[in-house]
DNA sequence: CGCGTCATTGATGTGCATCAAGTGGTGTGG
DNA sequence: CCACACCACTTGATGCACATCAATGACGCG
């Protein structure tokens, strides 16, 4: 949450988040075609999100972690239109969304919150699209692994090691790729001495290596 | 916008898009790394918007038409993350987005409205990143079809004709396809008897065609 | 009319998917 | 506490969809 208000604002907002609730790992938030009524922060534990074609293949859209807000995609028609699936046993903060509107018209902090909540969000979702239209696996990897380590030191952790909590099957969906390329890039980068893998335990020894994976061209020609 | 308002809210709202601004075909509207301001909805004409990598490449992440806003990517960070190209002359409202900030307090009805198209350009990014991260080139390029003749339609245009806007290699972009896949899937559906093309134009022959491109399963094994 | 841009089409190459077999860690119940 | 089953993961062999390279064709504009 931003500065600047003062303490009847604070607890007013304090208000909005009173209701918490737990899902356990595996257990759904909300579910596509659920009406929408609140937004989420997450308060401990691992969420994903997918959406799904009609035919049944579908795909992550995002991993979210403490502190960050899922249930967006709900509020243009009222109901979502994704899954929010906790990959571990996880607790939110329940935001009913009207509330959020009627204090964000008197609470001018809390309106810019929402509006750069919603923007990050955009802005995140057009870096996945430049990975998924336009990089090859071991740039996505790379990507990815940078992506979320740097998430997972601005909340205090390690930035070199981290422990993944979804499963290769996951990352193959948020990235566009199979499970056994997934685990092929994973194996490449071990060899190549850039990380070190030992099922979900990831330590990475050359941020930098990393780093020049995604920037690189794909060196042909 | 959204009914249901009164005079004086209307003519305020009014105000806010009082100031418009032309965009030459090829012109930028506004470019990566630019202050943020305002929001821009399209009067007339057609805008791309795509991001790109430090080394070079680029990725379209949306066609845009008359009706719909731009320039959100740039209230998360006060600057833009994206260019705003038009593929044809255009002419934009302005729209100073600390003024919507304002008025949105005291009309709700705006205030709901920005949420939502927010929230919908989210849930369309959902959507191509479904098309990006799972489908095969025929379903992407019959995806990006019924979406743009549907839209076209709801702006009073023909339900089975269109004119592209946009070249081959920026349908390949943001579909994460090449050019020369663009043009051999629509020679493909050519064959088929699906659509007509001449050059930029399409004639759709049969929606349905299309419509089971999209939602069948890659018919394998 | 000639040039540049965009599009089509063919030949070939390759990155990732697919199919398949096997390993290791984990949890459960006897 | 061990045997077994299950699941996630790894690794290899093969195939295919799309990329790449290359040549030609069709507009449109100065």
């Amino acid at each position: 949450m931003p500065l600047g208000l003062n303490d009847d604002q604070l607890k007013r907002i304090d208000d909005i988040v009173a209701t918490r609730r737990k899902v356990k790992r595996g257990g759904t938030l909300f579910r596509n075609g659920e009406s929408f009524t609140s937004l989420y922060a997450i308060r401990t534990g691992f969420f994903k999100t997918c959406v799904a074609t009609e035919d049944g293949r579908d795909q992550v859209t995002g991993f979210q972690m403490a502190g960050e807000v899922i249930g967006l995609d709900g509020i243009v028609n009222d109901h979502h239109t994704c899954d929010a699936v906790a990959l571990e046993d996880a607790e939110v903060c329940v935001m009913p969304f009207d509330r959020i509107e009627e204090l964000s018209r008197e609470v001018t902090a809390l309106q810019s919150h929402v509006h750069k909540i919603m923007s990050r969000e955009i802005v995140r979702e057009h870096g996945v699209m430049l990975l998924l239209g336009s990089m090859r696996a071991e740039e996505r990897l790379a990507a990815f692994l940078l992506n979320l380590v740097q998430r997972l030191h601005a909340r205090g952790f390690s930035q070199s090691e981290l422990v993944l909590r979804m499963t290769r099957e996951e990352i193959g969906s948020y990235l566009g790729l199979k499970l056994e390329t997934v685990s092929r890039t994973f194996s490449k980068f071990v060899e190549e001495g850039i990380v070190e893998v030992k099922q979900r335990h990831v330590r990475i020894l050359s941020t930098d290596a990393l780093k020049g994976i995604v920037n690189n061209q794909q060196a042909c020609h």
